[in-house]
DNA sequence: CCATGTGCACTAGTATACAAGTAACGTCGG
DNA sequence: CCGACGTTACTTGTATACTAGTGCACATGG
């Protein structure tokens, strides 16, 4: 323990079993492959992606932590109902983080960051006329994501994802609709021409707005699969 | 796995293994114990505390998302060296989340709500004049979380003080200053008075200028401890 | 004396075995 | 027929064993 090394040259993580079981039943829940309310088993699982329990277990430890599962000693780890509070707390984090991320990437972005931010934006009209949902969910992702590393703060982006699995859910359940992308293409443009016009508070409030159409949807979504949905 | 049970009612966490491990390990690193670049051996503190390697493990993985260890593959554990930038992702975080928090807060802080807030400033007044830094520090924390939990989004504390370890190492790290108690209990005041009031906007810039005294003491930390400070 | 190669002691990651506890189901008695 | 009780089959939590890979140190050859 006395060896003080400083050469963190390594990359910190790569394809850990535990990192691919994350992210694959992660996928799962948000998608409602695991259905709210739907048990897990531990061995069960381990089984089916062919791993051992114990990266198994530190996956689902993550999955708990972004409130996406419920882990009962002795009992069962179940995935969590969705909630409107647990929805909301999300969009909450999501909000706060991002717009002050993006007040900051207002006041500080480069000519190569808004290049960027551009080059993103016609990608997404290109993937809006073709009606390619799937890409178009990349470009967003990246968007935000850019924005907050322009911010200097990617960190925002990295926690902002990680809070936002409630809202995800909420949104892949969401019908594919065909308004929804020209919507979010436009909230998008709106977003960047603030930052590039240097208005940090019209990109605040033009987020903010965009970051609450997602939240709108949650009552439609209530309706149609009430079984997914804590009982109040 | 398919028993689909509704019943959530058990206590979701509680004195796990892994849990104490975590605190106890946490409280080593922030306050420098375990200093930065220090090499843990996961055998040596499973002996150490008396647990197994596999609730360390879990601890040591949480330890590493709020990035107070650097996890090397088939090398080592080792603590991280304080950096400027990770400070200042924390203080970030910290400020988006709360700001966001203490406006909200503003707005909907009920009569029960506000007397909390007082009572336990009140109760830093007392502190601050026995000189009782400890109770202080419970108070202080307290009061963010209070003031968190009024916004109707108590997860914003709980994420704020996860990414909170970078802030809190370097507040440990600093002699306990004379003026620093009265300082922060005058912010306090300031916060809680905005709050009352109810402006939104005076309470989260209190906060905010509350919330950057901390950064203010990093230069001052890194010419004693230069040691401990990531070569940039 | 220096450079090079090999072995060793250490690391984290993973798999497996064991312990503690819960709930549900079946059985036995009234 | 109904209720209480005990067994059983499951659950998660923890400990241990094994695997793959790293860097350092020491020995050996030039």
């Amino acid at each position: 323990m006395e060896r003080a090394v400083n050469r963190f040259t390594r990359s910190p993580i790569g394809g850990n079993t535990g990192e691919r079981v994350y992210a694959i039943l992660r996928e799962a829940i948000v998608t409602a492959e695991l259905e709210p309310g739907r048990q897990l088993s531990e061995n069960e699982l381990a089984e089916l992606l062919g791993v051992s329990r114990t990266p198994l277990r530190g996956a689902l430890a993550r999955l708990r932590e972004d409130r996406l599962v419920v882990i009962v000693p002795q009992l069962g780890t179940f995935v969590t109902m969705i909630s409107r509070s647990a929805v909301e707390d999300a969009a909450f984090v999501r909000e706060a983080l991002e717009c002050a991320a993006i007040r900051m990437a207002t006041e500080r972005i480069t000519e190569a960051g808004l290049e960027e931010l551009q080059v993103n934006l016609a990608a997404q009209e290109r993937a809006e006329a073709e009606h390619d949902a799937d890409s178009f969910d990349l470009l967003d992702e990246d968007l935000h994501r850019a924005i907050c590393q322009q911010s200097g703060h990617e960190i925002a982006w990295a926690l902002s994802r990680r809070a936002n699995g409630h809202l995800d859910r909420v949104r892949r359940l969401s019908l594919p609709d065909n308004t929804y992308l020209s919507q979010m293409v436009t909230e998008h443009r709106s977003m960047v021409a603030a930052i590039a016009e240097g208005k940090p508070d019209q990109a605040e409030e033009e987020l903010r707005r965009h970051l609450r159409t997602v939240l709108s949807s949650l009552d439609q979504i209530r309706s149609r699969h009430p079984e997914y949905f804590e009982t109040e």
